[in-house]
DNA sequence: TAATAATTTTACCATTCGGTTAAATCATCT
DNA sequence: AGATGATTTAACCGAATGGTAAAATTATTA
């Protein structure tokens, strides 16, 4: 709302609003809309709970800023890997790569938006086509490589989802996973999570080759 | 807590505490525990709060008993499919093939389990012992398979979860992949994910056949 | 039928939570 | 310094929520 003039006394690196982003996107990640406390959001960001509507005006619109953010940070720039002009196997290389190790960052964020996707599942489709990532690109290079038989026969869609599919579901079903396969082991499953980003894409590329 | 004797004149087929759980469950896994209401849960089944409370003492309480029934309900009984003594693929098969249909009949329930299992990480470590699966299991069918020379080298833990990730993930990010590549039609996403049985089982078996 | 136990309902309570008001503080500009 | 506008704070509000007490009702048993 106000931009703040950087003088030379700075105390805080951090404005208000950088500390109300942060802390509103540590708890709503970890709780949830519902399970998130605006008084609590004030705390981590060690303001006034009045202080917090007078930024954001309701719990909704703070929750949406944050959304958006953590919706963005979820969708994997694939527009730049496609755009490098790489053949199929590599763009998948690159993919499982970039995004598996990109989760591993902020591997709390799949949770949150596959739940609040499910809880307001309206706003998605808005939020897709501002990403302005078509699914035709990715088709294109598949149908290609279809056509010049390097690959096998297979529908775009299913294989798109499998390959988001191999490298996402690891971090939704942690808990689970974790605790089933790796006796709650969270520095061996981290190990585990980084040898997926050659080991899935290998298991990719090995399904469809001919 | 008290047997009801199915007497002649019977109004309701249900009993009370059947229709506690029957809209608990729906009101639960629709809305998650901080987004679900007890009044809400009451009027759903059609009863009074207080008989809510007087059945179940508290809303963590009756949350934990829909949790333990979602829960086995999504945990597929993958001892069966084993138990029958089927190759490796038949395996594969049937397994995708029945979890899917299973997750198509309750399509909720990935969301609902795997938010509340990130919610409560803790408590899944005894469940899961309760389900008394062990991968290990399906490691020895697995590693029987590589030294027989039928598949290609591969971790039995990254198999597994392979499978399950591309069984699981389109009912989690139903909305977002629905939106995406379906322009929001739900029945034909229902005609790709019936299509999955096959496709999905087709795609593991080509990436580890030699 | 009378007595006893189980169940349901009404009315209510204490707390929590999102949000507001208005006063106080701080920064900036003239 | 004094005026003006931005920011922060303390105190508060109304609605919603989980939960309870006790009366009312409905079986069950003797």
């Amino acid at each position: 709302m106000v931009e703040i003039k950087n003088s030379l006394p700075m105390q805080d690196t951090q404005t208000t609003e950088q500390k109300i982003i942060e802390a509103a996107k540590s708890v709503f990640i970890e709780k949830g809309f519902d399970g998130a406390r605006m008084q609590y959001i004030a705390d981590r960001a060690g303001i006034n709970k009045a202080s917090l509507h007078y930024y954001y005006r309701s719990k909704e619109k703070l929750f949406d800023t944050i959304f958006i953010e953590a919706f963005n940070d979820f969708m994997p720039k694939v527009s730049l890997i496609i755009a490098s002009g790489s053949s199929l196997f590599d763009i998948i290389r690159a993919f499982c790569a970039h995004y598996i190790d990109g989760l591993m960052k902020h591997p709390h964020l799949p949770v949150f938006v596959l739940h609040e996707l499910s809880r307001r599942p309206e706003k998605v489709i808005e939020m897709l086509r501002k990403t302005g990532i078509k699914p035709q690109m990715m088709n294109t290079i598949i149908e290609k490589e279809v056509s010049e038989s390097k690959i096998i026969e297979i529908n775009y869609k299913h294989l798109i989802i499998n390959i988001i599919s191999l490298c996402v579901f690891p971090f939704v079903g942690r808990p689970v996973v974790q605790g089933f396969f790796f006796g709650g082991d969270t520095e061996e499953y981290s190990r585990f999570l980084e040898e997926r980003k050659n080991k899935v894409a290998d298991f990719i590329i090995n399904a469809i080759k001919k």
